[in-house]
DNA sequence: TAGATTGTTAATCGATTAACAATC
DNA sequence: TAGATTGTTAATCGATTAACAATC
């Protein structure tokens, strides 16, 4: 039952799910109960019907004239991206990106919890990131297994990233969060995914490449 | 007429151009002048109908029985994602993050060049990161006229990213790269790209709880 | 020519939006 | 009751896939 409740949510809602936090807590801290589909989309800037079919894709109805309760809407979400059950996570690549991620605080708020991280580096060992310590990739399956581990995030250099992937699949991952620009194959049970800085730099230069161009043409118009 | 060809991409297409790329050059190095759709659809992992419609939005033709000119290919893709025309950028925020993307190589290769850091931390104020200087932010205005700065990377905690987003604008910057968790609000000529992490983790997560709740319903049904 | 490959037009699919009925 | 708000069904829109004609 509850499985087919979650296939049905489209990855689009999911994306958007984390952005209604931040609004349910200020009303809840306003001391409000419920809130209207209305108040939501103006705030996210979406349509009414977009948020109550979000919504109601992981199983949260409101009342009308009410709207929806504000903590069964936080329960809710919470309950349905895992922010309620924290998963310790490991980082392999201890450079600037994977101490950035380790620094973090905002994580554990999202039910991720990264208890230590990996390189190869033999002068980053026994060293401590945000109090978290450094250790050789070596040890990495042991640790897994005896930590229960379930998800690794990836901040090696992109070449490195498959060796690293099939090391993890190895030693019992279940999800890779991939900051590298590599794509990785994996088995099919693995959930990979991608955090792609070339995409999103492509969208952001295309539209800067556009904007110019238009400049241009219009300049050369009133000449 | 440049501009109508721009406009008609579609944002699918625009992030999957970089992905074109490595397997380009990889058959540029091997000598071979053309490539059919269905080798870089099968590479990709996409249908070969999407590979040239892709092409095709960007205005890049193939030839019957050959395949796509790779150079053209290369050259088309770099020139409309502005790969061949690198642009300046300034980092806001000499945080972890934020001197993670300054050493990072890949991006001159994206036609990103990152050419200093801002911060508000006086004992950061002198230093380099990768070769690039850190500077105080009040002095951030005055560079971005001088050395005609159009792109601002936020890397600052998010609670602080509106009001740093509004000092970059009043700068005259014309894209902002949002790292931070912050949601920012700009004139709507100005070019916002967000890497949204929360979005991403989401995805990760939500599967991961969803296999989770499948196998321990098979269990159930076992015992 | 024959056959491989491109390019176009139509069909499908999924997500969003519009219209409106149901409910408190 | 009247009116605000939800929830559902239909329409639209955009992206992907399928079918097939055009080309070298």
């Amino acid at each position: 039952m509850e499985e087919i409740i979650q296939e049905s949510v489209s990855y689009s809602t999911i994306r958007r799910l984390p952005l209604y936090m931040p609004l349910l807590k200020a009303a809840l801290d306003a001391g409000e109960q419920s809130i209207s589909s209305a108040k939501m989309a103006e705030t996210l800037g979406l349509d009414t019907v977009l948020v109550r079919k979000d919504l109601a894709s992981i199983g949260i109805t409101g009342q009308a004239r009410l709207g929806f309760p504000v903590r069964e809407l936080i329960e809710g979400i919470e309950r349905f991206l895992g922010w309620d059950n924290i998963s310790d996570a490991f980082v392999i690549g201890a450079g600037n990106l994977g101490r950035a991620l380790a620094g973090y605080a905002g994580f554990e708020a999202h039910g991720l919890k990264i208890v230590g991280l990996f390189d190869n580096d033999p002068t980053k060992f026994g060293k401590f990131i945000a109090g978290k310590p450094v250790m050789e990739l070596s040890k990495f399956p042991h640790l897994v297994h005896r930590m229960h581990i379930q998800i690794a995030i990836l901040t090696v250099p992109g070449i490195d990233a498959q060796a690293v992937a099939d090391v993890a699949v190895e030693a019992g991952i279940r999800a890779l969060w991939n900051f590298t620009p590599a794509k990785i194959t994996v088995p099919e049970n693995i959930i990979v995914e991608r955090v792609d800085l070339a995409a999103s730099l492509a969208v952001l230069s295309s539209r800067l490449v556009s904007t110019a161009r238009a400049a241009e043409y219009r300049q050369q118009k009133n000449l």
